[in-house]
DNA sequence: GACTATCATAATGTCTGACCATTTGACCAT
DNA sequence: ATGGTCAAATGGTCAGACATTATGATAGTC
């Protein structure tokens, strides 16, 4: 680090709670120890260690910002582990977005991209599973729309259970993070659609029937119709 | 917070520290902070959020591990606001594959996804210095070659350059983010290729040629021979 | 007996004040 | 000039205490 020294501790000692850190998200990765199990109190990993609680709290906040641990106050409280979602991806993807002066458009495009690709994906791979339950989805949001009960959270939906359709969970995550960035992207322009809703509805039906007869083309292009609604995308 | 101050915020937030979080994180999103500025050290803030030291630092613990700060000890060290960059988007997707049991052949997939996606965009978008820089290191990588002082670096700059020529900075961000843990899921099948650097060169220079000819199929063709080589992707 | 209120308990959350480690720059001696 | 020493500012850590919260047991009441 400093000079040439890397005979000798290649530095054992960073932050001591960096360390703890890293011990900690080693035994996540070999497994020992998996979503749902809880870690001793903060007492007792101090004890553990031999630092203090504090340093103990610094390991354990940055281990919840990284999304991997969750805390819960109170008795038969402590940090659990939990599996990172593409929730916390999404968060550090809005973060550099947000911070980055990148256009709305970049965005929209940027998730334009990896629809595509699932898209493609789904054509090749797409069950009947995966084609009934996108059908279920359509219906339930066209029924919706004539009860005039309909929930944004469906169009959501559509696109979550598309991407499952790919039978590649790294793209379904990765897809999955666009949306928060993206609602927060859209907040800026509230265009006051009135109908946007029911093409919304219409448009996902027409990708869901291309990609029923696996017309590539046609579901290319109904997607990126779909996807270019509202912003101005060129 | 303890006396008297019922009468502002009720129990308006969790934890102490995540309000100062949350109101920093403000400040960084409306550009009253900015990369390079320099935060009050932990005890002016503390007494400015009128809390004490440690729940200021883990407030700034939590922002360190978002990628929005980097702290630095010593007289004239302190917070100091950083934009984030893809790496931190990198190491929590890395988090999140490597908690979660997925294979590498659908990291790579997930890449190919965005790379195809780029590979479009550039086609449309591509300028003369694009296409001059990529030039510019495909010789590099190919002199080097015949030096035998071949640099795996190269590939990389090809592969960031070309996300640059998409002319969308979020898809180059997302795209840069897939380095690092698919650099990880690749040391796991570590195949020992002999010539695996040569033929790299040479894909990257059928890219780039089928590129400047706007050749969407020859390029796309090439793109996924390229990435498809070394891991059983179907 | 069933329901409700209260309290004990155990855990994290926070505070206080101190000391240690590291870095920078100024000061001083050679 | 060069090099060493030292002081100041800052984050890093420590120790002990109190505050807050949620759970469960217990006592009290209908």
């Amino acid at each position: 680090m400093s000079s040439d020294a890397s005979f000798l501790t290649p530095v054992a000692g960073g932050r001591a709670s960096q360390q703890i850190v890293d011990q900690i998200v080693e035994l996540l990765r070999t497994g020992e120890l998996k979503a749902g199990h809880r870690l001793p109190s903060e007492r007792q990993l101090a004890e553990a260690f031999g630092v203090s609680r504090v340093t103990v709290r610094d390991a354990i906040r940055i281990l919840q910002a990284r999304g991997l641990m969750e805390v819960k106050v109170g008795v038969s409280g402590g940090a659990f582990v939990t599996a990172p979602t593409a929730d916390v991806l999404g968060e550090r993807l809005s973060d550099v977005l947000a911070m980055s002066d990148i256009s709305p458009e970049e965005v929209a495009e940027a998730r334009l991209v990896m629809e595509l690709g699932i898209l493609d994906l789904a054509l090749k791979r797409a069950t009947d599973d995966d084609l009934a339950a996108l059908g279920d989805i359509c219906e339930q949001a066209e029924q919706a729309m004539v009860d005039d009960s309909y929930d944004p959270q469906l169009a959501s939906d559509f696109h979550a259970r598309l991407a499952a359709a790919s039978q590649n969970w790294a793209v379904t995550q990765v897809a999955e993070s666009f949306r928060g960035p993206l609602r927060m992207a859209a907040l800026r322009e509230r265009e006051p659609v009135d109908d946007a809703h029911q093409r919304t509805v219409e448009d996902h039906r027409v990708v869901l029937e291309a990609l029923t007869e696996r017309d590539r083309d046609a579901a290319r292009a109904a997607m990126v119709r779909h996807l270019t609604r509202g912003t101005s995308l060129t």
